[in-house]
RNA sequence: GCUGCUGUAGCUCAGUCGGUAGAGCGCAUCCUUGGUAAGGAUGAGGUCAGCGGUUCAAAUCCGCUCAGCAGCUCCA
């Protein structure tokens, strides 16, 4: 048979080989590194025999799909090492994962993060055993026996749900063995020094919050040490870039606990963002036909019985109070409140779309381990829209509002998302309103607009709203998993359940179509995420202080003044720095509060009339004239550019 | 909410075996009036998150509560 390899050479044996034969073959080097084996095309275990022409690629751990096996095999000597030390803790699974592994673990007694460091000597100790991994497979009957045998429940579901067809594969290394599709190195020796744990957390049997919380081993390895110390040290800058590490030190916002968690409270220079991207989005969508309302923050328990929301949110929503005849709610979302203004009117066709805009305060019962900084309080204010159109607008409007999503993120130099359509899961009748052929058409109607315009994305199962598909923008926080920051939603649903209206062409009453869409999110996550994106060192538009005047000493603190009121004048957020304190103590206060210019004032700049510039990014900039000055940052902030 | 962890001055953190509280920054006052990231001196500031328990004695050990952190679950 012939073995095509990877640079196009060509090896040729004259019975069926196993990969890491062949591999072995090529260079005893490539053996002591091979991960994973590429058989035309398609990856496989290491023991994989071939039989037959082939093309042979083999993987390393400097390659990803590599790195993955081998992190798959640390899983199992983590394992291992903590069936030595707990022989009766019961084993879950144990994947591979972005950006290391983890094993889910039953254990008899909670584990602490004490022994973190003794499971890791373990695992050191059978790498350095140098076990070599076997892989065989067993009926399934006997494979159940086994599961029983051992004692492993979590293994016995496991193989019991798996599909009568599959192939029923172990790993065994020394006394550990292991239910395990693959594929793995050949040795635990592979698994290499560059390992590391990296924290305890509880996880759910098979993610569901009904089954038992195991405990999860969260730990990463790498080719090489390097590796695994850039990632720490990735993960240690990461938590300084924490919205909330950030807004503490800027004094952008508070919590307090007599107010209450989850409620968390701006503070003048964070109040100053939130009103300047306040204003940037509603003007930007009064320039796009858009009415902007105001609406009150409850609504009666009527309402979202209405909507279909009580059915499927009560747990979390605050419970309802009663006053006089009525029942109240504070409102987690604003569709009801916006589809009873377009109700409170008669709608001719020639009147859509109407869109109607809110900043809205919301509030939701978030579970309290659900909280996090101004990312996800209780309180929290929604750039919300709710757009009323006929059948033949949706595609037009539902692409306007792409457009405008990418529009605004091009403002703020947002360039790193991942776009996903969420569709429903047709399984769960009990979330989704039961209505295939509404549900196919609204599917089909955005993932058409979507490749019409050559957005990429992704498509998940089950990620629908309860009323209909939509278009979630998705970033990456400093700290933590990804989150939705824009949102557009296509909605057959509520307009009939509101018994919403418009008048067709040809007298007929039609019910409209909703859009609901968001564009910065919630004002308090988009903040958030603006915080850990430039770590505090706002674009001059947005900071919420633009300049900071320090003159050299009291004697030039007349001049000072004068420069911070001219400046303040045109329109420019501008400080005295009026403090006894030296130059240099008040720069690097300025700097550290990341101000975007400083201008130094002394006995020169006052006999000149003009300032000594220095900008946070490029450190001194030289004299310029005051009015000449005034004119920069005034352009600057108009334009929106980034410095 | 669940699992694990953490809580000492406004902030960042020391505090050994259980013996009764410390530093730096910040703040106040005074001196210094200066040229591009920390001038000097003095001083104030603590129910060691809260409540209860063990003990002659608790910041330290135990329990509960509150708050925060990581992850899971959820996210209209």
């Amino acid at each position: 048979m012939k073995i095509t390899l990877k640079d196009g050479s060509v090896k040729e044996y004259a019975q069926p080989m196993r990969a890491i034969d062949i591999a072995a073959d090529i260079s005893e080097g490539l053996a002591r590194m091979a991960c994973l084996a590429e058989i035309n095309g398609e990856r496989k275990d290491l023991r994989t025999v071939i039989d037959g022409d082939a093309t042979l690629n083999i993987f390393t751990a400097r390659d990803p799909e590599g790195l993955s096996a081998l992190r798959h095999t640390a899983a199992h000597v983590m394992a291992q090492a903590v069936l030595r030390l707990h022989p009766d803790a019961k084993l879950a699974i144990g994947p591979s994962i972005a950006e290391g592994f983890y094993y889910d673990i039953d254990f008899a007694q909670p584990l602490s993060e004490d022994e973190l460091p003794k499971i890791e000597e373990e695992m050191k100790k059978i790498i350095k055993e140098d076990l070599p991994l076997e892989r065989y497979t067993l009926p399934r009957e006997e494979a159940l026996a086994w599961a029983a045998g051992e004692e492993e429940p979590y293994k016995v579901e496991l193989i019991t749900d798996l599909p009568g067809d599959a192939i029923i594969s172990f790993y065994k290394q020394g006394d550990f063995v292991d239910l395990c599709a693959g594929p793995h190195l050949m040795s635990t020796k592979g698994v290499g020094k560059a390992f590391k744990i990296m924290s305890l957390a509880g996880a759910y049997w098979r993610g569901n919050s009904k089954n038992k919380m195991l405990t999860r081993i969260y730990a990463t390895a790498f080719n090489k040490k390097e590796e695994l110390e850039e990632h720490i040290r990735l993960l240690e800058e990461a938590k300084l870039r924490d919205h909330r590490k950030i807004g503490r030190e800027l004094q952008l916002f508070m919590s307090d606990e007599l107010v209450g968690k989850g409620m968390p409270m701006f503070l003048p220079k964070g109040y100053t963002i939130w009103r300047i991207l306040e204003d940037y989005i509603r003007d930007k969508e009064l320039a796009q036909g858009y009415q902007h309302v105001l609406t009150p923050c409850v609504g009666t328990v009527e309402l979202y019985k209405t909507s279909g929301h009580w059915d499927h949110y009560q747990a979390n929503m605050f419970p309802p109070m009663e006053v006089e005849d009525e029942v109240y709610v504070l409102r987690p979302m604003n569709c009801p409140h916006h589809m009873r203004i377009f109700a409170a009117q008669p709608h001719s066709y020639r009147n859509l779309p109407v869109r109607l805009g809110e900043i809205a305060h919301d509030f939701r019962y978030e579970a309290s381990g659900n909280l996090k900084g101004i990312e996800r309080g209780r309180h929290f204010c929604q750039n919300d829209a709710h757009l009323f159109v006929t059948p033949d607008q949706i595609k037009e409007e539902f692409s306007k509002v792409v457009d405008l999503i990418f529009d605004t993120y091009k403002d703020f130099g947002i360039t790193d998302y991942r776009c996903v359509l969420s569709l429903r899961d047709p399984a769960d009748k009990e979330k989704y309103h039961d209505d295939d052929a509404m549900w196919n058409a609204a599917e089909d109607a955005l993932r058409e607009v979507l490749n019409d315009l050559g957005l990429d994305y992704t498509e998940e199962i089950g990620e629908a709203a309860f009323y209909g598909p939509k278009l979630d923008v998705n970033v990456k926080p400093a700290v933590g998993g990804e989150i939705t920051l824009s949102t557009c939603q296509l909605d057959f649903c509520l307009p009939a359940k509101f018994q919403l209206s418009y008048i067709d062409k040809d007298n007929s009453e039609q019910t409209p179509v909703v859009l609901h869409r968001a564009i910065l999110g919630s004002l308090d996550r988009f903040m958030a995420y603006l915080i850990e994106e430039t770590m505090g060192a706002f674009p001059t538009w947005l900071a919420p202080v633009q300049v900071k005047v320090l003159p050299i000493s009291e004697k030039y603190l007349d001049y000072g003044r004068k420069v911070t009121a001219e400046l303040a004048a045109a329109g420019v957020r501008v400080e005295l720095d009026e403090r006894g304190e030296k130059i240099g103590y008040k720069i690097r206060e300025a700097q550290s509060q990341k101000v975007p210019y400083m201008l130094i004032v002394g006995q020169k700049e006052e006999e000149e009339a003009t300032v000594s510039v220095r900008s946070r990014s490029e450190g001194d900039v030289g004299s310029q004239g005051l009015a000449e000055f005034k004119e920069k940052i005034i352009a600057e902030i108009e334009n929106k550019s980034r410095s």
